[in-house]
DNA sequence: CCCTGATTCGC
DNA sequence: GCGAATCAGG
């Protein structure tokens, strides 16, 4: 299906109502993909929606010389053993075996147990209450935040995170997974 | 692993 | 003009 006026109203409505990509590509039925939708929106230059002023100027984006499309048939060689190789490795598969349940508990314990109790007042402006210390983070710590920062129990998760990760295998889900996607 | 918009470029 | 692939980031 092509983009009649119709459909470009609409695109444009819903873009301007602040739906993501994927949301409009939904409701205009018709195989519709987000990247689609996205392409039309930047055709139409209404990009910038409920932009004020932000956003660096992305710059510094010069992708060297992309392999870009893997569809079309190519005449010759099809089924070569260069193509077989390539395809083969790709086996990723990274789980945590005894995680899921267990790791609620513990971070639901972390939470309780960090109230353990107030201490005097005064205490509250001392920078010595710094038990987990604001940066003593490293890049392999968990950075979750746990507590009321005007609290002095305020701390880190501070357990292991992965390369490059900011939190640890748990709480990276609760900062990026989605919970729960309902929509139309 | 989820999702978001941004950009490139073969078609 | 179109949009898949890819990037960059939360």
């Amino acid at each position: 299906m092509s983009w009649t006026d119709e459909r470009v109203a609409l695109l444009k409505k819903l873009w301007m109502e602040g739906l993501s990509a994927s949301q409009i590509a939904a409701e205009l039925s018709g195989g519709v993909t987000r990247n689609a939708v996205i392409g039309k929106v930047h055709r139409l230059k209404l990009s910038a929606r409920a932009k004020p002023a932000s956003v660096a100027p992305r710059a510094k984006t010069q992708r060297p010389s992309a392999p870009r499309r893997p569809s079309s048939s190519s005449g010759g060689a099809r089924g070569t053993a260069s193509a077989a190789a390539s395809a083969v490795s790709q086996r990723r598969t990274t789980m945590a075996p005894t995680m899921g349940a267990t790791a609620l508990k513990m971070d639901t314990e972390l939470e309780t147990e960090t109230v353990v109790e107030t201490n005097t007042k005064a205490e509250l402006f001392i920078p010595v209450e710094e038990r987990i210390s604001l940066l003593e983070l490293t890049e392999k710590t968990c950075k979750w935040p746990i507590g009321d920062p005007m609290n002095s129990e305020f701390h880190f998760c501070g357990r292991e995170s992965d390369e490059g990760k900011p939190y640890c295998e748990f709480h990276s889900r609760r900062a990026y997974h989605q919970i729960d996607r309902k929509k139309r």
